[in-house]
DNA sequence: CTGAATCCTATGCGATACTG
DNA sequence: CAGTATCGCATAGGATTCAG
């Protein structure tokens, strides 16, 4: 097969001829979304299981339950995540991935991956910047 | 294999048992960076080819010169990008990706190519989402 | 042509207090 | 327990102008 960046640089030249309008993009619409702070992080740990509201606040300690909510309400508009509300007293509620969740968590292992591998290299170059200022 | 949800989920479980200290943490680290609204636009276009300035400009209509600058910078001190300027009136400067920032395309066209793919179903959800309101 | 500098606005996000 | 409501700050990022 091509080389990755062959591919990606491909794809983005026949996008940017055509239609590069960003509600339309589904690469620029998707990072929009699950580009901020806390959307891989909830989905990561989603990953391993369903979890209640509280679990997940105490599995990404600084998040704010406010954030919390909002994050996980985003995702599930979007359909990556389920919200199960038990109607007890108090009540219980758990978020799970669906299927859409669970799919996308290829991608995301590839670039959990790959920042477990390159994070070094990352650091080395930011110190040699730093350095040569 | 296993699967991919269930490798993500082990991994962040084991992450925050030790180290999850945001700036130690690869992923929050990289995500910090690369999740804004351009890095990834710009490391997508770059992978056709090294690109100029002004030819970056163009590739990406709705960037601000400001952004622009700014991004490439830290993209520059991130070790993504090399910036090779000619001393020549006026002057000229070529940005390309490093092979650092070649093998961060395999990861991101994981991603490209799985917005493409279920960007239709993300739609789907959010209908379902406004309508139920 | 490739920026740097300044100004301004929008909003992401935390902190806190209240509710069923 | 699982939120909601309100406030306030810090930052992202656009617009504009200046410079080498």
């Amino acid at each position: 097969m091509r080389d990755a960046a062959e591919a990606l640089g491909a794809k983005f030249q026949a996008w940017q001829a055509a239609a590069f309008d960003e509600t339309r993009c589904p690469v620029r619409n998707l990072l929009d979304r699950i580009g901020d702070r806390w959307s891989t992080l909830l989905l990561a740990n989603l990953a391993s299981g369903p979890q209640r509201f509280s679990a997940l606040a105490r599995a990404v300690p600084d998040i704010s339950k406010r954030m919390l909510t909002q994050t996980l309400r985003t995702l599930e508009t979007d359909g990556f995540v389920h919200r199960d509300v038990q109607p007890t007293v108090p009540p219980s509620v758990t978020y799970s991935l669906t299927p859409l969740g669970r799919s996308f968590a290829t991608p995301l292992l590839g670039l959990v991956e790959w920042a477990e591998a390159n994070f070094a290299d990352v650091c080395a170059a930011r110190a040699r910047m730093a350095e040569a200022a």
